[in-house]
DNA sequence: AATATACTGGACAGTTCGGTATAGTTACGT
DNA sequence: ACGTAACTATACCGAACTGTCCAGTATATT
């Protein structure tokens, strides 16, 4: 396959995924939006789930590093990466495009444990933990594999509850609950 | 309608929306395990949509009280009901038939603000604010509307990672986090 | 220029979707 | 016991779904 139809058809399924849910979201629609024929599809796919899963992958490394270098940027100091952590959601939640998290988004469509996409958003969710564990080590936390695990539910209440309410202020809460856990230790 | 049926077909489509998602679960297959005729269905409800809505507005109602009801069962004081009601959550996580929030599934599934599903999902997680927010009080915290906003978040993310993890730890994690919380003020 | 590969566009199959029409049956109040 | 409202059963509709087949076209390599 031509990358350039690849990235075509990986990013458009992405986006109306994004914006419309999985099933809701037609094979002919992504298709005609990408410009891209059905067979192209189907030669180098083989099914839907497996543009899915592709889908899912692309955003996962692409997230996740977008993730890392917000949070990097927003830090003065290696310690505030926790903290800064939250401003990168904070602007991520203010994207035009913003629709929620895919991978929840994901794992509320295909609930069963054993399904290929529940497992990509369960690894897409490890990704996103270990990197919290890594800045809770930096910001010198005492224990950090327990207030990473505690800062990771504030993470994900703050991304389900920005989608919900397209409250603003979503982040900023999660950050002060954050800067509470942090210094409690 | 004749009250038992109407019952049947809201609690059959709760169940079935909870366990396989809104948009595929299909009308035939709960008609067929409620063992009801499609006319009354749509002599009733009018359309799938509606029937979603009263599902939900059911489940609203009986979840709020369960959640009340087991938080004050586990509370033996008034003031140790807001972390008595993640016990309450943990007793939700462990059961069999736990599929994750509906409202956070509906509000993925339907992502559009406008749209009466996603509103319903809304208007449902306003009461589960309030609950916080009434037990926030009682445990005579300081600030109560701040703190009760860091608590919905860490409730919400408990709830989505124990529906995405499966892991059983998951509301106690969420549990000292909001001991940290409401003892740092 | 020749060839192999990738892609197109549309017709097509088969299924399932939400929703409707109609005719017959069952349950309930009086 | 009887009338009526509620319910059932079945056949059907148009649309959308995933996935397949095919004849022809564009593109890159040699």
């Amino acid at each position: 396959m031509r990358p350039k139809k690849k990235d075509q058809l990986v990013d458009t399924a992405l986006r109306l995924f994004c914006r419309s849910g999985f099933r809701a979201t037609g094979i002919d629609t992504i298709l005609a939006e990408a410009g891209v024929a059905k067979m192209t599809l189907y030669n180098n796919f083989g099914s839907k789930e497996a543009l899915i899963l592709a889908a899912l992958e692309k955003r996962d490394e692409e997230h996740i590093a977008w993730l890392t270098a917000e949070t990097e940027a927003r830090a003065a100091a290696p310690e505030d990466g926790l903290l800064a952590l939250f401003d990168a959601l904070d602007a991520w939640f203010a994207r035009k495009d913003f629709h929620g998290c895919p991978f929840l988004k994901a794992s509320g469509e295909f609930d069963d444990h054993d399904d290929p996409v529940h497992r990509a958003a369960l690894a897409h969710k490890g990704q996103l933990l270990a990197l919290i564990r890594e800045l809770t080590e930096a910001a010198g936390a005492p224990d950090p594999a327990r207030i990473a695990g505690e800062i990771y539910l504030l993470v994900e209440g703050a991304t389900v509850v920005a989608q919900l309410t397209g409250d603003r202020s979503t982040a900023a809460r999660a950050k002060q609950a954050a800067e509470a856990l942090l210094a409690a230790g």
